[in-house]
DNA sequence: AGGGCGCTCCGTACGGTGTACGCAACGGGC
DNA sequence: GCCCGTTGCGTACACCGTACGGAGCGCCCT
């Protein structure tokens, strides 16, 4: 989709590149676009701004906006940016998790967020440029709040286990974030970096037989990751459902049981008609030290091997 | 949420509670709440139709609902639903299968489904409850079209690691799936009993110096089924993103890294700033693949200490 | 001093979602 | 021929993210 902005933008950035408007002259003032193309001020203003950040052209207040010299260096970026982080983005973060927290991720939207703080819904967009860009300052938050324990333990598995669990309590404590996190398509999260590094680390000091290449140690760093998600990517939907339905866990469960004890046939499923039979013990946090406890057994196992 | 039918059918249950209304006796006929309440007709009909799924009323055509002898046993549930699944419920299924298969759950949706379909939206809504149930009925059908191989081998490992790949390649080839399932509110899913019924089994065979009781070896095929759909929740977000920025991964790691190097501060960061630099071979199938050796690997540790 | 400029502020409105409910027509039993 | 339950679809609601509109502010130059 090109919004009507963007269109304005690429209009008059071609102009440019076309040399029809030479480094120094005057772009279409905002009242000019206004007029040319029959749109509103916000508009005209944000084509310009996209101009802006691609370094093409540069705004003089009282004067107007003329191209640069020399294209792609603008001191601009960083004085928006900042001015723009300034005052409240933070309260904004903060209301966004308390929310997240408490009634997951379907529960958060831009105008629930703007009716806790008292604010109008679109003035949010004045300190995040949208929903993702709100996820990701969230989950820098929680990586910030969640620091990695200061001297790491020693060995790799000591090293490991302690990242594994402490990307655990942040999940535990902020169900939401195992959901907000991509691997494939990573975010840069400031406070993030440091737990990334670290689990990567933890396995230069492993004590392998044969050298490890950058590319098993990011294996493992990266499937061990993955684990504590797989695991932590459950949390959320148990609250919701609990809350929604009203139902505690165990209540839910007895409800649940009937049909599901009725589907498993003794005779044909005779391990699963045993397990439904009996109370097990069984939470996340049980699975989580399990398969933890398992996993790090197989990389030793891989490691010393 | 309570919903006007709902309100109605509570109403009336109370009165044949009390005793107001006796077995044999007829209940308000759909035209008579509709007077009563103010409501239309479907409104009404869908009150009756929820007494009639608790089993207090039957309906009787062309004369009216009447309370039932002993509640509870009614014949009607199952006449209903049958009559409800024959005609067109495996193609609103398979629809919403292809749609989910090119672009995603979200790009899933009730009308999408009803247009490719060339049916008006709501007419779905006579072959499939809500979106729930019609995603259940889509991991139905995922579960069918992959079933586990069938002399399964014999060792726990060989046998554990075939479940394993199987749950993979069907979550490679329908990547929602790993969204859709829930472990901690288990749906009840036909041809999914099987595949559960596996796992579990898998760790009845470990050659264990103690017995494992039920509990542990629920542990180790949950922990184990949480691996795999860990590793592929990953998929779907991957597909996503391509799709919609029209980047492969290439593309989109090369316009991606700039961000990251910056970030990457070598002194502070060496590994990051090293695993940014150089071009890694890491995909989600090798990290599945590591994962499940590493995990299976630790088991054995378990199951043979 | 005044006019033009960039810019900030927030409100309105659009295109989307799932699905509750309304309305009209159908066919069977009395 | 009446009243019954039933079917089939359309309309409308409450929600979402956010693009765009329009008014007003304060700076800068002439």
């Amino acid at each position: 989709m090109t919004t009507t902005f963007e269109r304005i933008a690429a209009d008059i950035g071609a102009r440019i590149a076309s040399g029809e408007l030479a480094p120094g002259d005057r772009v279409p003032s905002t009242r000019r676009i206004v007029a040319d193309y029959g749109v509103a001020m916000a508009t005209a203003t944000r084509a310009l701004d996209a101009l802006q950040r691609r370094g093409l052209v540069e705004a003089r207040r009282g004067v107007g906006t003329v191209v640069v010299e020399q294209p792609g260096r603008s001191a601009r970026d960083s004085l928006r940016s900042g001015s723009r982080t300034a005052p409240t983005v933070d309260d904004v973060v903060r209301a966004a998790m308390a929310i997240a927290d408490e009634e997951g991720l379907p529960g958060l939207s831009m105008r629930r967020i703007a009716t806790d703080l008292g604010l109008p819904t679109m003035s949010l967009y004045r300190h995040v440029a949208n929903r993702d860009e709100l996820l990701a300052a969230m989950l820098d938050r929680v990586y910030a709040a969640h620091p990695l324990p200061d001297p790491l333990p020693d060995g790799w598995r000591d090293r490991a286990e302690a990242c594994a669990r402490t990307f655990w309590t942040a999940f535990q404590r902020h169900p939401w974030a195992a959901h907000a996190m991509s691997i494939t398509r990573p975010q840069v999260v400031p406070h993030g970096v440091a737990h990334t590094e670290a689990m990567l680390a933890a396995f230069d000091r492993a004590p392998a037989s044969r050298p490890l290449d950058l590319e098993t140690r990011m294996h493992l760093a990266v499937t061990l990751f993955l684990f504590v998600r797989g695991v932590a990517v459950n949390i959320e939907p148990a609250l919701a459902a609990r809350q929604d339905t009203g139902l505690s866990d165990e209540d839910w469960m007895n409800r649940a049981k009937p049909p599901l004890q009725a589907a498993a046939d003794p005779r044909q499923y005779p391990h699963l008609a045993r397990a439904t039979a009996s109370e097990l013990d069984i939470t996340l946090d049980s699975l989580f030290e399990t398969g933890l406890a398992r996993l790090l057994d197989g990389y030793e196992v891989f490691l010393t091997r």
